[in-house]
DNA sequence: CTGTTAGCGCCTTCAG
DNA sequence: CTGAAGGCGCTAACAG
């Protein structure tokens, strides 16, 4: 902002410092730190009257003075894999209401499926001393955000692969998801399946197809399980995946499929109908993660959801809680259990 | 992290300072900072002693400090009004190139298509104290931002509805996009068309609409097009809207449909598919945005990109310009043209 | 090339 | 309830 000064140059205005505040007011600075701060230890005509002041100078406090002097960050950090991932989504949004309610912001990097990226804003919010920081890892070392708790500042993960001790997380039991969908497509009445999603050193995709092998298992007697690994977890996949199916002799398809993704069994189903095949009469379709894909598909598909919204908020009551008392805080990793939804495309034959 | 002392009680490491790295080191404060700042001026032999030192004591710098001493910051903030948009995602991501490639860091804030939460997220960053902050608003007032520009810090609209004089910003011409749209369809032979969206409230939903508009008049002779407004530019109105299409009779159907997003013509296709109708040989759809939606369905559907990262790439650098030489910087918009993408959806007759 | 020093803007005791 | 003073960790001159 610039001001028109009295003998006509111009200046750019430096930003009003609680001093400036203060001498307009006709009080200390300490004084004014208090109606910010603790605005009950000070007299209401002063309290108004600085105030005043304040919007009067357009004054913002330095948030970087403010934390450097008071030791302590109201700033949250969340490094997200994906943001592209509705899940993710859900789980910051999740985040930034625990972190509103608590006083706190909350900020995000995306990662974006990048190891060097994710480390690098690790250290950012590191280097700005953050009070703690939330990170959605990819698949791979950890020892960055290791590097950041050895620096004191709390790290908790969420949706990781594997558990951690030394650190506090949230997951969902994706092994559980794998067998709802499963036993809910068993329990429609389809016997011959087939679990679809790759690559299996996913570890989600691997968990969920044990989940699947597992309900297959229980249910005995006639009911089998194909494999079909595909490459990635999209919409192409799926339409692939549905089109070599339409070319199998009727005999030889499964009766049902359960997907590891949303956007494969969507692709899946498109291209099946588009051969004319009909879902859920011919075949059966579950998919997983709960999607806009699943939801909005011409023929709705049924999927298992992760909780994202709660995890978010687990997340970040746990690394509120780690920031506050750092002494008697024991590390834990809550496990959420996925939900099914059913659906028309599993509706019973 | 917690140290196990001489006498056997435990101690929260305060993290080391630059003061700590020195006396370990053997050299003064001054010294650090600039193996840390400019390490062209400090001796070869002790620069590698400083920094065995640094990491020795696993020393992260203090950016609050740095940016406070400093008077500047290394920081930009971005006000992202709808994370789950891939054009913002794409935006994002130039955006973090750019920054990148200039020594900045990117904070992101959602703001969830919530002017509460933008105007809360502006005001975050302002007291943060970063260099600047793009912003992509939503459909609202835009105080909270002129009261960010007020305090001196740069302020750039990324894709905003109307181009404002006193700020720059970017925005794509959404006019030119109903045309081009249009305008192929046109082309590949179709004279019954329809355009579908809304609500018109929309800034560019009307404006693709007048796009489309001015290419119809432009063909003159036969060529009609019909308004279908829908309340949301969603999948799932874009299945109603598909199934009502299917509904009417063949000679009032439109042969050729542009749609004002992608999810909405996802739907439609899917919708029209699953009622027996061909697409595009009984009707041709196109869509706009290019998202996953139009590429990955059954039928490709042609589309009208917005270039994202383009968006985001120029929209940081009009605001490190701004940042850096406040004095002659000019403002200005910058209008990007949308491009067409042609797929199977509109293949000619 | 290295050391010294004065702030950056604010919070937080601690007296008055 | 108000004012004064010290310091948070670092940068940026300026001496040496």
């Amino acid at each position: 902002m610039t001001t028109l000064l009295g003998d006509g140059r111009r200046a750019k205005d430096p930003a009003p410092s609680m001093a400036d505040v203060a001498r307009h007011a006709g009080v200390s600075l300490g004084t004014v730190s208090n109606v910010l701060n603790s605005p009950a230890k000070v007299a209401p005509s002063t309290l108004t009257r600085v105030r005043a002041s304040i919007d009067a100078l357009g004054f913002v406090r330095n948030n970087l003075a403010r934390s450097l002097a008071a030791g302590r960050a109201d700033t949250l950090g969340f490094v997200i894999v994906d943001i592209g991932n509705s899940l993710f989504v859900d789980i910051a949004r999740g985040a930034q209401e625990v972190s509103g309610e608590q006083g706190m912001k909350l900020l995000l990097a995306n990662s974006d499926v990048d190891l060097a990226a994710q480390n690098s804003y690790l250290d950012l919010f590191d280097e700005a001393r953050v009070g703690g920081v939330l990170l959605a890892p990819l698949d791979g070392p950890l020892d960055a955000a290791a590097r950041v708790r050895s620096h004191g500042r709390p790290v908790v993960l969420v949706n990781a692969p594997d558990p951690q001790t030394d650190t506090c997380g949230v997951v969902v039991d994706e092994e559980l998801g794998g067998y709802l969908a499963t036993r809910h497509v068993l329990d429609s009445g389809r016997r011959r399946l087939a679990y679809t999603g790759g690559p299996l050193t996913l570890h989600a995709v691997a968990q969920r197809y044990a989940g699947a092998r597992r309900a297959v298992e229980e249910a005995g007697a006639g009911a089998t399980l194909e494999l079909i690994e595909t490459t990635k977890l999209t919409i192409s996949e799926g339409l692939a995946l549905g089109r070599s199916l339409a070319e199998r002799d009727e005999t030889h398809r499964p009766t049902a499929v359960i997907s590891a993704a949303d956007a494969l069994a969507s692709g899946c189903v498109q291209a099946l109908i588009y051969a004319g095949i009909r879902v859920p009469d011919d075949i059966a379709i579950i998919g997983y993660d709960n999607n806009h894909f699943a939801s909005d598909s011409v023929v709705p598909i049924s999927t298992v959801g992760q909780p994202g919204h709660e995890m978010g908020r687990i997340a970040t009551e746990l690394l509120l809680e780690e920031i506050r008392s750092p002494g008697d805080h024991v590390h834990r990793t809550i496990t959420l259990e996925p939900q099914l939804i059913a659906r028309a495309s599993t509706r019973s034959v």
